[in-house]
DNA sequence: CGTCTATTTGAATGTACTCAAAAGCGGTGG
DNA sequence: CCACCGCTTTTGAGTACATTCAAATAGACG
C-alpha cells in the first residue's frame, strides 16, 4: 500500500517532516471494499475517518418512507465519514456504501485525537478540510434553495464532470433532491434543447 | 464591552491562560448594527468572522430572480461570517443584515491568521465549531431532500424555539424554502390540526 | 395617525411526484 | 458465447404540493 496520495493531500496544507509523516502512515489502517459492500450503516457509531485511494463512496440516509437520500459521494483523495456520528461517538444515520471497488486508509477517531495532540498541525489540516467542506456545503443548500432541478444538474455537471458518466443516474437524481423518474425526464429535456 | 459571553464561549472548548485571553481579545473590535444594517453584502471581500454578543444577523443570497433565501441565523453566541468568502478572500454571495440591533465582536481574517501562529490552540477551537456547524448542516441538507415544508418547519420550532417568536414569518420562510404565502397557509392548517 | 411592510386569503398554474408498465443494460451462469 | 435475470432507465397518465399573482387585512414604526 503506497501513502503517495495521502501524503500528498496532507501537504498541501501542513508540512511534515520525515518522522511525522512516519508516525502518521503508522495510525493508518488499509481497508478494502467490494462493490455495493458497506463501510458503515445506520445505527452504526462512525469510528473512523475514511480516506479514499481508489474507488467510490456514497454517502446516503434513508428516510421514514424508505427512500433513499444521498448526502455526498467520495471519489479519490477525498474524505468521508458520518461526521455527525464521528464528533458525538453516538449511532448515526449515515450509510456508507462503495459504488465501486474501493480502497481506503482509515484513521480511528482515536487516533486522531492522539494526533492532535502528538502533532498538532493536525488540528490545522482537519480544520481547513472541514471548513472548505462547510463551504462548499454552504454553497450547496443555497443552490436548492434558490436553483431548479435543471439548474442543479448543471451545475452538479459543472463541478463534478467525472463523476456524472460514472455513478447511476438514480444516485445523481437523489444527491440533487429529485426522484430518478423526473431526472429522466428532465435530462432528455435538456438533451432536446442543446440540439 | 464585557467579553464574558465570548470566553465562555471559547472556554467550551479550550482552555486559555491570562496572558492568552488577554492577547485573544486585544484582537475584538466592537462592532454595534442598528436594525436593518448590513455587516456585509454580496460583492464584497468577508474580512472578519463575527461574535455575536446581542441581536440577531441573518445571512441570506438573492437569486437571479431577485427572491431573497436565508442560508443561515446567528443568535448570541453565534459565529457568523461568510465562510466562503473569508477562506478565499474573494468576493462572496452572502449578505449579512441585522435583524435587530446587534452588538458584535469582530476577529479579523489576518488577526485570525497571527492567532493561530501565536496560540496554536485556537486551531482546535476553530476546527470543532466549523466541525459542528457542517454536522448540523449536513442534517439540514438531509432534511431539506427528505422531510415536507411542514415537517422541516416542526425540526425548526424544535431546533430554535427562541428564533420562532421573534423573526419574521417571511425570513422563516426563506429558510425553509418555501414562499411566504405557503408558510402562511401551511402554518395555520397546522394550527387546525392542533386542536 | 398615516405609511410602509408583513401576513393572510383565494384562484389559477406549474413543477415535481406517484404509480404502473415497458424498454434497456449488465452481470452471471449454463 | 449466449441467454436469462435483475436492476436501472425511460415513458405516460393522473395527482399533489408548492408557486405566482392579486387583493385584502393586519401590524409596526415614525
Amino acid at each position: 500500500m503506497s501513502f503517495d496520495l495521502i501524503l500528498h493531500n496532507i501537504a498541501k496544507h501542513i508540512q511534515l517532516n520525515d518522522a511525522e509523516q512516519a508516525r502518521f502512515t503508522s495510525m493508518l489502517q488499509a481497508r478494502t471494499l467490494k462493490r455495493k459492500q458497506y463501510l458503515l450503516q445506520e445505527g452504526e457509531v462512525c469510528r473512523h475517518s475514511a480516506f479514499v485511494v481508489s474507488g467510490c463512496l456514497r454517502g446516503f440516509s434513508v428516510d421514514k418512507n424508505g427512500y433513499e437520500h444521498v448526502l455526498n459521494f467520495a471519489t479519490p483523495d477525498w474524505w468521508m465519514a458520518d461526521l455527525y456520528s464521528l464528533i458525538t461517538q453516538k449511532p448515526g444515520v449515515l450509510n456508507i456504501e462503495a459504488l465501486e471497488p474501493c480502497s481506503l486508509l482509515l484513521l480511528s477517531k482515536s487516533d486522531q485525537e492522539i494526533l492532535y495532540q502528538e502533532i498538532p498541525k493536525f488540528e490545522r489540516f482537519f480544520r481547513i478540510i472541514v471548513e472548505n467542506s462547510l463551504a462548499s456545503n454552504q454553497q450547496r443548500l443555497l443552490d436548492n434553495l434558490s436553483l431548479s432541478a435543471e439548474e442543479r444538474y448543471q451545475n452538479f455537471c459543472a463541478r463534478y464532470p467525472s463523476l456524472v458518466d460514472c455513478i447511476p443516474q438514480k444516485h445523481i437524481a437523489s444527491y440533487l433532491g429529485i426522484t430518478p423518474e423526473f431526472f429522466s425526464k428532465m435530462r432528455s429535456a435538456l438533451l432536446k434543447k442543446q440540439l
